[in-house]
DNA sequence: CTTCAATATTGACCGCAGTCATAATTAGAC
DNA sequence: GTCTAATTATGACTGCGGTCAATATTGAAG
């Protein structure tokens, strides 16, 4: 077993770890997070309760899965954009704005979802957080350098700080019984307002 | 029992109340608030268990108290700098740089703080949470009002973003084993960033 | 095929957050 | 004082997340 092409046991690990996750977006969809046992979700998923905690490390834990395919499909996108030489800040925007669709669909679970990534978000060692900010300081860097961003500014505080408005301006969204604003809208509004800057402008200015 | 002054039952049931916060605060700091159980913050504070969630819903929901006190020293320093007619941004700045010296005493206790917070923070019906929105928004017009904030830019949104950014500068902070950076100083920094503006200015646009 | 170390699975078990039916206090009415 | 309704205290109990020692499976080496 020292070959490229990945072993049975790599693969039978891969299925079901798929099986759990499945299971438990099912689940979770149907009943609401906190309602589904992991009982249930290992029952769902053909495997013991003590299998569930080898491949995570909490319940809630299988959000992360989602998160890492999300990084995955941003770094794709984002890479494409900036590899045209063209302004880009619009087309990042409109990426994000894009990806907010998926939290229209199922609010409860977006919900979640979300509080599983500020949990994990600034836990040192995990992947897909981590590559996320990599991502975020590699886009500014490369918006700095088309002169679209101020060039004094440290790309990791503005990375961050962008990411945060956009998670928390979903989070606001997110949850009271009804969505209390346009969602696609509001973070436009709210990103372009950190992007061109709040203070007044020339006449404007006292 | 129709009289202005507190009545003995309002009396005893404000004096528990706080015998179960000081006790559970004291546990919080030297065990850590995983490690401390509801049963041991009540036999300290000689109720029983029951009781303790008469009073808050959640073992975590004692962090709350905390935020009810900040709250009203922040109306308080706050409401006295807007009154005099003089600018009012960095005064206010300094206000919230301030009170993360509070943060910095005791990094697990705050994390904690702080993640309670964020869970109250969308809850339409948790009082201190709403008087804090009311408070941001004050402010924001105020400033607008003198001419240190765009006044095409939504109060609210505003204050909500400047908030998120306060908060989460603190969060990364907070998790790390050890500072990853000076608090204060990048508080100001984000904060000013989004306030001064990020896009390129005058001469350095192209 | 047998052996063996590494890895994966299992479910009985534990500890604790949070509930709830019952009991005790309170404060006012009479 | 007694009675009563409303409020507050209580702790036995439940359900579930998470652990762990025991067991089974795997794959390679001999």
């Amino acid at each position: 077993m020292t070959e490229l092409e990945v072993s049975r046991r790599e693969r039978k690990k891969e299925e079901t770890k798929e099986r759990i996750v499945h299971a438990a977006l099912q689940l979770f969809r149907k009943r609401g997070v906190d309602a589904t046992t992991v009982e249930e979700i290992c029952e769902k998923a053909d495997v013991a309760k003590g299998t569930f905690f080898n491949y995570f490390p909490r319940k809630e834990a299988v959000f992360g899965h989602l998160s890492e395919q999300w990084v995955a499909d941003a770094e794709q996108r984002l890479g494409a954009i900036l590899a045209k030489g063209l302004p880009a800040w619009h087309k990042v925007l409109d990426v994000f704005i894009e990806f907010a669709t998926f939290y229209e669909e199922d609010r409860e679970l977006s919900k979640h979802m979300l509080m599983e990534w500020t949990r994990c978000q600034h836990d040192p060692t995990d992947e897909t957080c981590r590559r996320w900010d990599e991502l975020g300081e590699h886009v500014v860097r490369q918006l700095q350098a088309k002169g679209e961003l101020r060039r004094d500014a440290d790309p990791a505080s503005v990375s961050q700080v962008l990411a945060d408005v956009y998670h928390s301006t979903i989070m606001i969204w997110l949850e009271p019984p009804e969505p209390p604003f346009p969602l696609k809208a509001e973070i436009r509004k709210r990103l372009s307002l950190v992007v061109e800057g709040l203070a007044p402008r020339g006449k404007e200015a006292k």
